[in-house]
DNA sequence: CTGAAAGCGCTTACAG
DNA sequence: CTGAAAGCGCTTACAG
C-alpha cells in the first residue's frame, strides 16, 4: 500500500542508511556530516545544506545505540512497580499517573521505560541496571517507603531522580511536594466543618511513607480541635475495608463520619454500609482519598479528595525533565482539593427517621 | 550507608567497567572475554572461570549500548498509546492490561516501552522509529481500526507485532484472539436466557474494529433470535452514555436490559437509570462488558463481562515474546465470561409495585 | 572550514 | 585453544 503510495521508493529491505553513505553520496568525510547533522560549527553553510538534504532524502535516521555508546541521552525515564499486577490493575490512581507522565515525556519525546518488581529490592536492582546501561535519562520513585532501599541506593548513583508520594530526607534527591498532611487538614476541616466530631479513618498500607503522613496529621487535627477520631490500619485491599467498616458501624459510638484512603476502599465500605442498612450520608458521611468518574457517577456520588493523579504525574514528569537538563527544578505543588458531593452531610444526631 | 556496610569497596565514580577491564586483570585479550562470558567456545574452562571470577569481582555488565550496536536484542517491548490521557486514567482496561503485560514481560527481563500519541498515524512513526533504533523487540498494538495505518506500516516491515483487540486481515500480523462475536454472544444468551427480549447496547467508538465486531454479533443474535435490539453510537464518553441511556429510558418502549461498551459508561448509565427513578435490576437490566472491583461492591453489584484485561495482556507479552524468540505463536485463545451479579435478572413486565 | 583518525564497548571472523 | 584486528555507527579532538 505504502509502496503503491509511491511507487518510486526503493527497495528498502535490511541495511540501515548511516553517515557514511550520506558522507560517500554528497562526497564529504562522515565526521563533516556529524558536524552539519547536529548542527555544530565545522562545516559550511552550502556544505551543510547539501548534507541535510542528502540525509533527508536517504531518510537516514541517527543509530541510538551508537548515540548511547557515545554517551548521549537515552530519550527514557525509567519507573518500577513493586505491586502486584492486580493492585495496579485495580488501584486507578496508578493509570492516572503512568498517564499524566505521558503526556508530559511524549510531548518532549521521551518515553517511559515500564518494568514490575517483586519488591524494593528488586526494584532497586532494576535501577542500578537501566542506570549502568544508559537505558534512562532519570528515575522515578513511586510511594517510599520508611527506611526505603531505593532510595538508599539512589542516593549514591547522583543519577536524576524524583521521588512521588512523601517526602525524603536526603539533600541528593529531589522529591515531588504533595502536602499529604496539608491535604488532611482540608478533609477534616471539611468534615469538621459539618460538623463532624466522630471521624475514623481507613488507611492504606503503614509501611507507606505517604500514608504516615496522612496519619499524624489526622491524629494532630484531632487533637488540636478536639474531635474523637480513630484510625484503623488497612492495606489498600476491598475486603479489609469492608471488614473495617463493619466493626466501625457496629461499635458502641460509631464514627459519623470515615475517610477512606483510597477509592476502591471507599466504594467498599460505602457498599458495606448500604448492606448494613446505613444510610450514606445521613447515617454516616463518606470520604474518598482518590476522585474518579466512579465517584461522580456512584449514588450517592462520593465527596473525594481530588490529588489529581494525573497531574501529579504530569509534574513529576515536568521535573525529571529539568533534572535531566540540569535546570533547577521548579517545585510547583501538587494542588489537592476536596471536592464536596452527596456522600459527605452535616451529622443528623438528633434527627429521627426521614 | 552502602559505603559503611562494606569499608573495604573500592571509590565507584564515574569509569564504567569495561571487558577491556578484565582482559587486562586477567590477563587475556577482549576477545577471550567476550566468548567467555557469552558461554561461547573458544576459551579453555580454566580460562573462562579466572575470567569470570574477575568479572565477577570487578562487578562488570555489559554495555547495552554497545551490544545493541551489535545487533543484541534491546529486551524491550514497544506500546504506544493514541488516546488522551484523561481515557487511559479513567477506563480501568488500560491499567489491567499494562499491569498483564508487564507481569509478563518482567519475569523474563523485558521491559515496556510506552508512550503516547496524538493519533494513530503519529503512533505509527513512533513504531517505525522505535524499529529502526533496535529499542524494541517487538511491538504491540491496542485496538485495531477499520483501514488501521499503524497495521499498514508495521505490515511492511516485518518485525515481530502483535495485535490486540481485534482481527486483523493482513498474513504476516498475529493477534492475539479476542473472540468479540463470541463474547457478545455470551452475554446475549445470558440477557435472552433470563427472558429478555428487548435489548439496547450502548457501544463504544464504532471506528474501532473490536467494537465493530461485537455490534454485528449484536445484530446478528438479535436477527436470529427474534429479540428487539438496538445500538447505539457512543465514544466511552461517560456523559455520553448518560444521555443515550436516558434517551433510551425515555422511549414509548424502552428496553429491559442494556448493555454498556465499558465499565465506566455502564456505571454512569445505572447512576442515570437511579435519578430517573428507574429500580436496576427490576425495572431495567445492566450489564457492562469490563469487570472491575467497583462492578463488584456497587449497589446493586454489575453483571459484567470479565474479558480479564490483565490475562489478556500476560497473553499478549507471551505471544510477542514467542515471535522475538522466533517460536511458532501458540494462541491461546482469551476466556470471556459473564459474571452474573445483582443488576441482571428477570424482567418483571406484568409485576405490580414491589 | 575540512580531512583523517581515534575511540565508545562489544562481537566476530581470521590467523596462528 | 588463543591473539590480533576489523567493524557496528557515531562523535570529537587534532592536524591541515
Amino acid at each position: 500500500m505504502a509502496d503503491a503510495a509511491n511507487p518510486a521508493e526503493p527497495p528498502r529491505k535490511r541495511k540501515r542508511v548511516t553517515i557514511a553513505d550520506i558522507a560517500e553520496r554528497a562526497g564529504v568525510t562522515s565526521g563533516a556530516v556529524s558536524l552539519a547533522v547536529n548542527g555544530k560549527p565545522g562545516v559550511s553553510d552550502a556544505t551543510r545544506a547539501r548534507i541535510l538534504d542528502v540525509a533527508r532524502e536517504l531518510r537516514w535516521r541517527p543509530s541510538h545505540a551508537a548515540q548511547t555508546l557515545m554517551g548521549k541521552n537515552s530519550e527514557a525515564v525509567g519507573l518500577v512497580l513493586a505491586r502486584p499486577a492486580e493492585v495496579i490493575g485495580e488501584e486507578i490512581f496508578f493509570s492516572k499517573f503512568i498517564a499524566g507522565v505521558q503526556s508530559t515525556l511524549s510531548g518532549r519525546g521521551y518515553s517511559l521505560l515500564l518494568q514490575m518488581a517483586e519488591d524494593a529490592a528488586a526494584e532497586a536492582a532494576i535501577h542500578q541496571a537501566w542506570i549502568l546501561d544508559g537505558r534512562v535519562d532519570g528515575i522515578l520513585v513511586l510511594d517510599p517507603r520508611i527506611d526505603d532501599p531505593r532510595i538508599a541506593a539512589l542516593a549514591g548513583m547522583d543519577h536524576p531522580t524524583i521521588v512521588v508520594g512523601g517526602q525524603v530526607d536526603r539533600d541528593s534527591i529531589r522529591s515531588v511536594h504533595v502536602d499529604n498532611g496539608g491535604a488532611m487538614g482540608l478533609i477534616m476541616d471539611h468534615l469538621h466543618g459539618l460538623g463532624h466530631d466522630r471521624i475514623a479513618y481507613v488507611t492504606g498500607d503503614q509501611a507507606f511513607r505517604h500514608i504516615s503522613e496522612r496519619m499524624d496529621a489526622f491524629s494532630q487535627f484531632c487533637v488540636d480541635h478536639g474531635v474523637w477520631g480513630q484510625s484503623l490500619a488497612g492495606n489498600f485491599d476491598p475486603a479489609q475495608a469492608r471488614e473495617a467498616t463493619a466493626r466501625l458501624a457496629g461499635a458502641p459510638r460509631p464514627p459519623t463520619a470515615i475517610v477512606f484512603d483510597s477509592e476502591v476502599m471507599a466504594i467498599a465500605g460505602m457498599s458495606t454500609l448500604a448492606s448494613l442498612g446505613l444510610r450514606v450520608p445521613a447515617d454516616v458521611s463518606v470520604l474518598s482519598w482518590e476522585d474518579s468518574t466512579t465517584c461522580q457517577v456512584l449514588h450517592p456520588t462520593v465527596t473525594a479528595l481530588s490529588r489529581d493523579a494525573v497531574s501529579l504525574g504530569r509534574t513529576a514528569a515536568a521535573e525529571i525533565l529539568q533534572l535531566i537538563a540540569g535546570q533547577p527544578v521548579q517545585q510547583e505543588p501538587v494542588v489537592a482539593r476536596v471536592i464536596h458531593r452527596e456522600s459527605t452531610a452535616a451529622p443528623d444526631r438528633d434527627r429521627g427517621p426521614a
